[in-house]
DNA sequence: ATAATTGCAAAGTCTTTGCAGTTTG
DNA sequence: CAAACTGCAAAGACTTTGCAATTAT
């Protein structure tokens, strides 16, 4: 299975975003960068800030968070909510669930297929489709659950 | 676990408070009961504060958080959050789950039975136990889905 | 009595916004 | 060049905390 290098997928973005009417700047250029490259894992705003500062220290908070606002409505990126307040952000093809650990804080990745059997019975029963994308379960993860077996 | 018939809901949670070395007050009563009367529906600290304030004026913002940690640390409410910072809290006996549109922020419930074989399929192969009282979906309900066919 | 609880005000976290200057296409 | 984007500073939503006064047991 081929799989594409940061920099290419990079572009690729890139390149849809430009030709949605956005304009590319250095700003955008990194923080598409720091996605491409967080690749899968979870990471706060706060993340990428940092990410894009270790290339141009310069940017701006607000502009990480506007810019991921532009992303979000390009369809390039969505978010989730872990669990207080915080969000994490992630490229919108990467089709994976979070299983969060309330009493460590530990990440969980969980293939979209475990999650499809849920998502059908929600569409037909409810009419309620799941966000295909990328969602949150709170719980113990399995370390925890060792530690503390009753509650 | 004992359901309660002619005694309200209210005087039992506030009993097993106290025999928890938690002391009963007023604004905890207000509390409790505004929990109690919102049975099952989802509630933010605002709505309680809210609630709580049409029986006690005097009543702060900061003792109704403080109050719900106390009572999330009793094993008496828990608390999920619904997308965009804000949490909502409920009963902790209250078993059923959300699906919150994200066009329309409507909050569709759904009862527990129907996410029990994920939770099984998530313990059995991730060691991950999901919360097993309440949390959280992403996704787009039934009449914005009719609005918006495709994305 | 005495330790828990409260109100208040102030701070903390995460995110958004108005504006004037800068940059992209 | 015009529109889009940016940094900055300030505000906004939601929640937490230090403290002295109050209150339940």
């Amino acid at each position: 299975m081929w799989k594409p290098r940061g920099v290419d997928r990079t572009s690729v973005i890139l390149q849809q975003l430009r030709s949605d009417g956005t304009r590319i700047t250095a700003a955008r250029r990194a923080l598409v960068t720091a996605l491409v490259d967080a690749d899968g894992h979870h990471v706060t705003a706060d993340d990428l800030v940092e990410t894009v500062h270790r290339s141009i220290p310069a940017v701006h908070r607000s502009t990480v968070y506007r810019t991921l606002e532009a992303l979000e409505q390009a369809g390039v990126v969505e978010h989730v909510h872990l669990g207080h307040g915080r969000a994490v952000y992630h490229l919108s093809d990467d089709r994976h669930h979070h299983l969060v650990c309330e009493r460590c804080g530990a990440v969980v990745e969980v293939p979209e297929a475990v999650v499809a059997p849920l998502r059908e019975q929600l569409a037909v029963g409810y009419g309620f489709v799941v966000n295909g994308r990328h969602f949150a379960l709170p719980g113990v993860c399995r370390a925890c659950a060792a530690l503390i077996p009753a509650d």
